[in-house]
RNA sequence: GGGCGUUUAGCUCAGUUGGUUAGAGCAUCUGCCUUACAAGCAGAGGGUCUGCGGUUCGAGUCCGUAAACGCCCACCA
């Protein structure tokens, strides 16, 4: 039998695992006759490197797919990849500009074909780095958004809900992101606190010397302003209601109107309307049958409206027409202010409102659908932890029409083509003199398909029957709103029920600061370092379980490293099992009391990791581990086995409780499993495709359990005692009773130290439950032992006096359970014994 | 302006339906190279569980309230 290496090497058991796995096809999910559990990867974008969050999701994904496949399930964990639209778009550009081509010669074409050869590279990378995570990914399943199943899937979801009356196209005002020049959606604009200044403005009312004070943030717009609003319950104001104000720089005669958007707390409670670069000004403005005038151009710079600014920069026109409203005494006064301003998630600049005519989802169906739809336990997406669940339901309470077009390249063309001012919306183009749309659509209108999309729908194809619903989705809590609603609401409107059962939520990662990892910080950890370093095993095992779902995760190095030596720990453990079973053969067995101790601790905790990986309670699941395999396995009975190496059933159990071990740990540390499994004498191909154990009750031995129990907490008090008195290897003892005392006498290496009875001036009791002994000191007692015995029979007293306050009251004694107050009253007992003992 | 989360040992975090002396890892201290592991073993110290009030025989846990920090949402000119 091979041996383990005589210390624990990541690299070296990592390497080459992963490529038997996949040339063995044990990803792959199984035709057999089994009950599915399908995970769908959240797709990572094609445009960079995984980062310590990707390893942090696809690492729970794994260990429940691995779990799932260990327990007999056909598990199918489908892999792929986003497109990503603006994000890509965004890269490719930059790397053709920093190459000195300008993008925007290029035909669409070929800028395409650079596009996705973009894409393979960074596929290629991600591919290379599930690898070294370890991700038991069934990569015949393996899709992109821009396949053409999905786009078909995309298609269809388009044309159906146009052909519905949920998708339409028309002018509104929209977000517009100036640099990427494309429109977004609400939840693409971030909102960030800048410094700015209200600039407070005369706006002369004609007919009169009287004057407006209007303030605003952005003078800039006031080239286009179409009114200026005050509350119809402002007294202030309703002289002026119907005059009209003349625009200053521009001469332009504007109306003073009556709306309740002016708030008369606010500033001087007179606002300007500027209905085409303000959304709430905008609605204003249809109130009031206004007409909008634009005047910043989808570049971001002032337009032909713009008088002389025109061809500036908006934030340059701003200077310029702050300065020229001073020059000619419009400028009263300019407040520095923090405000909040919108900014596009992908290219950070400031959004411009922009009217544009745009394709938008009709949301208030579909929102209402899934509202209804979380009512029924039975058909509703579970959150975990279960407090995200309002985090969506207030997204599709307030939810708005959704802005899918983009005027970008990249991403899936709108399905719709204009003839002669005609607009046909369908699967295929109508034919000859029809034009396509140029724009393509929002990245999440198809990452809101992938749970379904990925097999096979709109096609109903067995992969689709046998898989959908998908069990899991598991992501972080800032995606909700992007992708999680949108997932959800598309499911039900076009498969009828939810994408998934359950929607695990973890958290952000953050540094060791609590500070986001970000690259303008330069905090950011990559995964493949960290393997490098402590292997994938380590870095899973550690980021798994080490918090509970939804909660951030502070990345620190040293519990990585803590992690790795547990995997040390497992490793000599396995050595040391490994080492005595070369002669192993199948044998009777005949279990002694430490065999049925360990036995029950081991089925106790796989009761309990059962328990918890069910509920998806993967920190439960670490400890509960952790705590078996150091402490119970471990340290007492691979110590107490060392006495009996020689006896086949030690052997037996060693291995049997190994065996467990590995199986449980293998969905969390996937390599270092198989390294070991594939050594054991009994072992099967794969510990990938081997069974997941079981809690068997006829191995539960509870009066062996609590014996040996009793026993080590003897063994550990006999030590604590020797340690806190100083007593050093001369010592002796002496037995209070005629228990069987052969394992703390081996364990505690007493031969030699025993006697019938001994006087010296030291002696200090060792009792626990029915093990007693009298401990000597060889040497005369010191006064510093005399205080420690002191002390612990203060420490004795306080307690004795605090259970017999609790015991003499009657209202404990009637209320509290009966099993409660019995332990009470043995404590008491076995207390007021020790202490007499000690006197 | 709404909503949510966090606050427990020096640090990072657990703590089930309320019930022994509130746990772990790291760090600290003491003693050990005991042939699986010194990346280890055997021990120890360290917490008025953010404050206040309430329910209860009993509260880290339930209720109310205050504070600090953080996050999300919302049209703040």
């Amino acid at each position: 039998m091979e041996m383990l290496e005589k210390k624990y090497n990541h690299e070296f058991v990592e390497e080459g695992k992963y490529e038997w796995w996949k040339e063995n096809d044990f990803f792959a999910a199984s035709k057999k006759d089994a009950k599915p559990y399908t995970i769908v990867i959240p797709p990572p974008n094609v445009t960079g490197r995984l980062h310590l969050g990707h390893a942090w999701d696809t690492a729970i994904q794994d260990v429940c797919i691995r779990y799932k496949r260990m327990q007999g399930f056909d598990a199918l964990w489908v892999p792929g990849m986003d497109h990503a639209g603006i994000a890509t778009q965004a890269k490719v550009d930059k790397k053709l500009r920093d190459a000195g081509i300008d993008p925007r010669s290029m035909s669409r074409e070929e800028w395409t074909k650079q596009a996705f050869s973009w894409k393979e590279e960074y596929a290629l990378s991600i591919h290379n780095q599930w690898a070294k995570l370890g991700l038991s990914l069934d990569y015949h399943k393996e899709r992109f958004t821009l396949d053409e199943g999905l786009s078909k899937a995309v298609r269809k979801v388009f044309v159906d809900l146009y052909q519905e009356g949920l998708i339409y196209r028309g002018e509104r005002l929209i977000n517009w992101d100036p640099l990427a020049r494309t429109a977004l959606s609400n939840e693409e604009v971030i909102y960030k606190d800048v410094e700015g200044a209200f600039y407070h403005i005369k706006y002369p009312i004609v007919g009169s010397d009287e004057y407006l004070e209007i303030a605003t943030t952005r003078p800039e717009t006031m080239l286009g302003d179409n009114a200026v609003a005050v509350n119809p319950l402002d007294s202030r104001y309703q002289k002026y209601v119907g005059k009209s104000v003349l625009l200053p720089l521009v001469g332009r005669e504007i109306p003073i109107i009556s709306d309740e958007h002016a708030d008369i707390e606010k500033g001087t409670g007179c606002v300007k309307i500027t209905m085409n670069h303000d959304p709430n000004d905008y609605e204003v403005g249809l109130r009031h049958n206004l007409k909008g005038i634009t005047v910043i151009g989808f570049d971001g710079k002032m337009n032909e409206n713009a008088l002389h600014y025109c061809g500036l920069d908006r934030f340059l026109a701003r200077e310029k027409i702050v300065q020229d409203l001073k020059n000619e005494g419009y400028l009263l006064r300019v407040e520095k202010i923090v405000h909040s301003v919108g900014h596009s998630e992908r290219t950070l600049v400031p959004v411009e409102p922009m009217i544009s005519k745009q394709w938008f989802v009709k949301m208030r169906p579909l929102a209402d659908k899934v509202l209804a739809n979380q009512k029924d336990a039975s058909k509703k997406v579970h959150f975990l932890p279960s407090r995200f669940e309002k985090i969506m339901n207030h997204w599709m309470e307030i939810t708005y029409d959704w802005c899918i077009s983009r005027q970008l390249w990249w991403g899936h063309r709108i399905p719709a083509w204009y003839k002669d001012g005609e607009t046909f919306v369908g699967m295929d183009s109508p034919g000859e003199g029809w034009v396509q749309d140029e724009d393509v659509l929002d990245t999440w209108f198809s990452s809101a398909l992938w749970p379904f999309s990925t097999l096979g729908w709109p096609d109903i194809t067995s992969l689709y029957q046998k898989y959908y619903p998908t069990d899991v989705l598991v992501t972080g809590y800032d995606i909700i709103p992007f992708w999680v609603n949108r997932m959800t609401f598309q499911a039900l409107h076009f498969t009828h029920q939810r994408p998934f059962k359950y929607c695990y939520i973890h958290g952000l990662i953050r540094d060791k600061e609590g500070r986001k990892m970000s690259k303008s910080l330069g905090n950011g950890v990559d995964p493949m370092d960290v393997i490098k370093e402590y292997g994938a095993d380590a870095l899973r095992y550690y980021l798994v379980t080490s918090t509970s779902p939804g909660t951030d995760l502070r990345y620190e190095e040293e519990k990585v490293r803590s992690t790795w030596n547990f995997i040390n720990k497992i490793w000599n453990a396995s050595r040391f099992v490994l080492m005595n079973l070369e002669d192993y053969q199948e044998s009777e067995i005949c279990l002694k009391d430490i065999d049925k101790w360990i036995l029950t601790k081991y089925n106790k905790t796989v009761k309990s990791v059962l328990k918890y990986m069910d509920r998806y309670e993967f920190q439960n699941v670490g400890s509960v581990l952790y705590d078996f395999i150091w402490e119970d396995f471990c340290d007492q009975y691979i110590e107490v086995a060392k006495f009996s190496l020689d006896d086949f059933t030690t052997k037996n159990v060693l291995l049997k409780v190994l065996t467990g071990i590995l199986k449980m740990l293998h969905p969390f540390m996937p390599f270092v499993t198989e390294e070991i499994y594939q050594k054991l004498p009994i072992h099967e191909k794969t510990i990938v495709l081997s069974m997941y154990p079981i809690y068997d009750e006829k191995e539960v031995y509870l009066k062996e359990e609590a014996l040996l129990d009793d026993i080590f907490s003897f063994v550990r008090l006999f030590r604590t005692t020797k340690s806190s008195y100083n007593i050093g290897k001369e010592f002796a003892v002496v037995f209070q009773n005629e228990e069987d005392y052969s394992l703390p006498i081996k364990m505690l290496k007493l031969e030699g130290h025993i006697f019938d009875t001994f006087s010296s001036s030291a002696s200090y009791p060792v009792t626990y439950k029915n093990y007693s002994l009298l401990l000597y000191d060889s040497h005369t007692k010191t006064k510093e032992e005399e205080e420690i015995k002191e002390k612990e029979i203060l420490l004795l007293k306080q307690s004795i006096s605090k259970r017999e306050a609790l015991l003499s009251n009657e209202n404990f004694c009637k209320k509290a359970p009966a099993k409660l107050v019995l332990e009470e009253q043995e404590k008491l007992k076995f207390e007021k014994q020790k202490l007499e003992e000690l006197l």
